[in-house]
DNA sequence: ACTTATATTTAGGCAAAACTAAATATTTTT
DNA sequence: AAAAATATTTAGTTTTGCCTAAATATAAGT
């Protein structure tokens, strides 16, 4: 058994997990919102239990096991989502903190069933993966961000990278909402902000923007 | 801002009240299987906070704040009960557990919504009222147990009193499930069994399980 | 390479929510 | 009404998960 901060942690280490490499004890701090002596303890606590790779002063990696509870609380955090955003019409900047409640609520069956449920997703309302049952994250899409598309492109709105209230804000106020395509007509060199076509009208972004904004390109 | 423990002892207490009696310490530390010392401390919490009336040696019982409280517990337990039967198509003998779990989710908007979903319900699967918003309960039905009902009257099963999962899956078993008519054709003088009809077909059932099956009867 | 800066760990502490064991109240029985 | 039984409270512990402050290790700058 396992508790919802064990489960907050082992999620941190994944999300902060890239290319095999771990999580450093002051990422995850500071990802938790806590001191890192509080994060040495519980990572100790989760070597012991068989979930993390812990050696002192080099940070924590995910083992086997710890990979697959973390994969299931992503799984379940983003089904919950796309319950929010597909079912009770919640919008997609208003999700987020009620599924990092539900993400911890115990029972497989309740998973697999709101799995299906919801007719067996891939991508939750921001645009990212949802693993399947057996833990597996089959992204077949092609993603990029906006600001790495050329002139010309013709992409989807599958998501945004960073989830601020205030870019899915602005995003809602400029009805660039999920599903909608896009063609970016233009790149200005001084700032790498671009006008785009989106809902038949031109519409100027900024490169910060644009990086936030995950997109299809297939 | 309150815990899941403070809202489980809030909802025993409200469950423990009959005819605005309180519940004793005893009686909470059986029903929330825990030592009568650590339900005196809670009830001192508790009392602190202002949600509870406490004396020392007397029990304890809901103020008004405390009975918001609890009953918006219940209706949160009680809508998701009627979610995961409904939708997601859990047994009514397989819902409690989960829902205890579900109703400590902290969103008021989320109830609301969960509410709309279902159609706001007025009675969840086992046949109890849901308090509305407003943190009232409207029973309109006629109400009684099985084991009350004259001969020859024609009810509605509308839920159980004892929630266990054998009286669940018996009744599963004999296909006496939400919604079905019965006809009380003979009381039995000597044990109070009862000879009904259900389904087309004639049934005993014992004065047990007719206690703890709760009915329509207008 | 040495010093400074930053990152991490250790040690000790605190609050919540449970526990056990002992003390005290209340209730019931005789 | 006293004794016995039961209920409740008090006092002191434990575990979890966080904290602060101090110590130590690693990394960076000159």
């Amino acid at each position: 058994m396992r508790t919802s901060s064990e489960e907050d942690y082992l999620k941190a280490i994944y999300a902060l997990s890239y290319n095999n490499k771990g999580a450093s004890t002051n990422a995850l701090a500071n990802h938790l919102n806590m001191k890192a002596s509080s994060i040495t303890d519980m990572l100790k606590k989760l070597s012991d239990k068989g979930w993390v790779n812990y050696e002192k002063y080099k940070g924590a990696s995910l083992n086997v096991n710890g990979k697959i509870i973390a994969l299931s609380i992503v799984r379940k955090h983003r089904l919950w989502e796309t319950f929010l955003v597909n079912k009770l019409n919640f919008k997609w900047d208003e999700v987020h903190e009620i599924a990092e409640q539900l993400e911890h609520i115990k029972s497989n069956e309740l998973v697999d069933r709101l799995d299906d449920f919801l007719g067996n997703p891939k991508f939750d309302p921001h645009g990212d993966p949802i693993p399947n049952k057996d833990h597996e994250i089959t992204d077949a899409r092609k993603r990029s961000y906006l600001s790495e598309v050329e002139v010309n492109r013709d992409v989807i709105i599958i998501g945004v990278k960073d989830s601020s209230a205030q870019l899915l804000q602005y995003l809602e106020k400029e009805n660039m909402i999920l599903g909608k395509n896009i063609i970016v007509l233009e790149i200005h060199d001084f700032d790498k902000s671009l006008r785009i076509s989106i809902n038949g009208k031109e519409l100027n972004i900024s490169e910060r923007v644009a990086q936030n904004l995950l997109v299809q390109t297939n």
